[in-house]
DNA sequence: GTAGAATCTGACATCAGTGTCAGCTTCAAG
DNA sequence: CTTGAAGCTGACACTGATGTCAGATTCTAC
């Protein structure tokens, strides 16, 4: 698959494509005349390392987590080292304080959009 | 109180303090000498800029919400405006987007930890 | 073979909050 | 008064994923 289809499929800018592979996120073949060509399991990938993004990882982090993700092949390729469980389990406690402070954000919007709706009397 | 102390009390960076400043998020009394001059209320309304900061909301949009907050003062100064509570909806939605985004990369980030600690057979 | 769509590389811009530094002024304690 | 800590302004850098553009090349359909 070409990297226009890769796009539209996931949702994702050719540049940012590019720009994971520079990052070493995401490999791909190449055409004769040099044009990428992906597999099909790049668009699950795609949305992985989407995910990771979202999660506030920087594409290091991804990249070294990526290997010992299990994917649609089956098994991870990798396991995680200690230092990688450590560094990931402090990603997940950055991530639930995140969404701790969310829910608080949630509830102070929801308190301006309540008031502004129903008035104090 | 001046910004040494309002920036140790909050833990914000006197940078930011003058930043929110410039922004009109934060107003100052000033010294006879051009020394920032803050009044006590000033700490929860440096935390509430936190938490909108922390929500993803930008400067301009945490200036408009602000006079719509209730703060230690009581009621709030100014009431939403119709268009301002349409922005505010939306932007509680995309905290919830964000809030199911990131239970989703926690879940994945819970996954490779949890193979790594406990390999397969 | 040729036209047009798709892709390539490389470079520069952006956003927005924050860090940092320089040079100067003000404040407070002795 | 003096001295050192704290504050002020203004400027520049950075981060890091992404947008965008230019100019060249490749692919694909006719």
């Amino acid at each position: 698959m070409k990297i226009g289809e890769l796009a539209r499929r996931t949702g994702v800018s050719e540049r940012s494509l590019r720009y994971y592979e520079q990052q070493g996120l995401l490999a791909a073949d190449r055409s004769p005349g040099g044009q990428r060509d992906y597999p099909e399991r790049a668009v699950d990938r795609v949305i992985h390392i989407q995910e990771l993004f979202a999660a506030g990882l920087n594409s290091r982090k991804i990249a070294e987590i990526l290997p010992c993700m299990r994917d649609a092949d089956g098994g991870p390729s990798e396991k995680a080292t200690p230092k990688l469980v450590a560094d990931l389990t402090a990603e997940r406690d950055r991530i639930d304080r995140m969404m701790r402070d969310l829910a608080n954000s949630r509830a102070v919007l929801d308190e301006v959009i309540t008031a502004a709706v129903q008035p104090r009397p």
